[in-house]
DNA sequence: CCCTCTATGGGGGAAACACCCCACGGTGAA
DNA sequence: TTCACCGTGGGGTGTTTCCCCCATAGAGGG
């Protein structure tokens, strides 16, 4: 029997591990590699070809659906199976129209995540039931006006969205540009583009532009009082 | 062998499980009882007393440093190894002064997690490479003159408060100056300082700090679910 | 009474940012 | 096939950051 080969991308070694190990106990399953940054995962996705790619999507240096952009685009074949802790709406749009096969929340039953895997390899979709109920409401108008999700002329280009987040993440450029091996001047010239486009002009501006839109994540403390 | 009991205290089941999967394979660890949210932590500890309580620090309905406070205050002989995600400079203080035994980091290498759970049991303590650099760094001062922990020696000022909400505003030293009717290089001094206290070292960290703290709004979504 | 913390101010310098100028090759749509 | 856009790269320049050095003065605690 063939297995189903599959690449998990998560920052948090322990979780990542732990993914691993469930997974282990499935004999249909065969986990190929692991990614810990969206980098990493694009890279490891062209040079496996992992049949689904188990992606998280709070990740430095390149974001999970970024990543899963890239992925979709340069490999179609290639499934995505989201699995991220927070059901935020910016996201679940987001995922509608990436081209991603399932959304898969941490606090879901650890039953689904083998589950989700199989349904996805056959090309089902697969969402954690909080999601779909989302999902229902939001992508009707979506489908509407043809799967676009940002209707904004000036939208950002995938390479300045990756730009936007290494900048949000507190990287000067030339550290930027030797993570995406570009030359300086390149990342300088997305940034100009990319500020220009939204209109914000210093580094504290599109670090809270990249954390409103969901592109970095922030821990915010929860003081209970 | 008395093998070392353990409760999980984590939200997400995938991780949760992926967490009991990895320590299936350690002979002398047991995990007796899992927790999904900060109040089942609480009361399971009383009922199972295992020897270490494994726990996340984002629980919904009580949160793990509060669990934390209340099981070493019920039960002193427990040990509580703090599992995060993030590094907040704000935890890792309250962690310190909470009594717990450890803290360990998501991302850290998976081997840790037994690794540290052994030494809690012993009385030890844990801490992730980063966080004890953390520690280090601020405590030293601390501990030369009484063992008193840095919860107050790196509190911002008010006056550097005002600075930080500015500068993760966007507005230039300059700019700053003005506004608050000082010099530029006051302004600067500020920054520095606040800078060294909080060990972070460019503004989009500032700024990510800032929303965090709730020293600046910032309109995220945040998901209840 | 010292000592630390806080707030104030200045000089200087290497690095980074923000914004101009220029160019070329590719892709995709009108 | 033009044209817009994207990604790549180079030049330069003024501003700002970030981190040293230095200092004075008041508030408050041991």
């Amino acid at each position: 029997m063939k297995r189903i080969t599959v690449l998990l991308a998560e920052d948090h070694e322990i979780v990542r591990k732990g993914c691993r190990s469930l997974l282990a106990h499935e004999r249909d399953i065969e986990v190929v590699g692991e990614a810990a940054t969206g980098r990493e995962a694009v890279q490891l996705t062209r040079e496996l070809h992992p049949a689904v790619v188990v992606m998280d999507i709070a990740m430095p240096l390149l974001n999970g659906l970024e990543a899963t952009r890239q992925i979709r685009r340069a490999l179609p074949d290639t499934k995505v199976l989201i699995l991220s802790a927070h059901s935020d709406n910016a996201y679940v749009e987001q995922v509608a129209a990436l081209g991603a096969s399932g959304f898969l929340l941490k606090q879901a039953s650890s039953d689904n995540l083998a589950t989700a895997i199989r349904e996805v390899q056959k090309g089902n979709t697969f969402f954690s039931p909080a999601i779909s109920r989302r999902l229902l409401g939001h992508t009707k108008k979506s489908l509407q006006r043809g799967g676009r999700f940002a209707t904004k002329t000036n939208r950002l280009s995938s390479r300045e969205v990756e730009v936007l987040q290494l900048i949000a993440e507190g990287k000067p450029n030339k550290l930027v540009a030797a993570e995406l091996g570009v030359s300086f001047k390149t990342v300088d010239k997305h940034r100009q583009h990319l500020m220009n486009k939204l209109d914000l002009h210093d580094v504290a501006a599109l670090t809270r532009y990249a954390i409103a839109e969901g592109i970095i994540e922030n821990n915010v403390r929860l003081t209970i009082s």
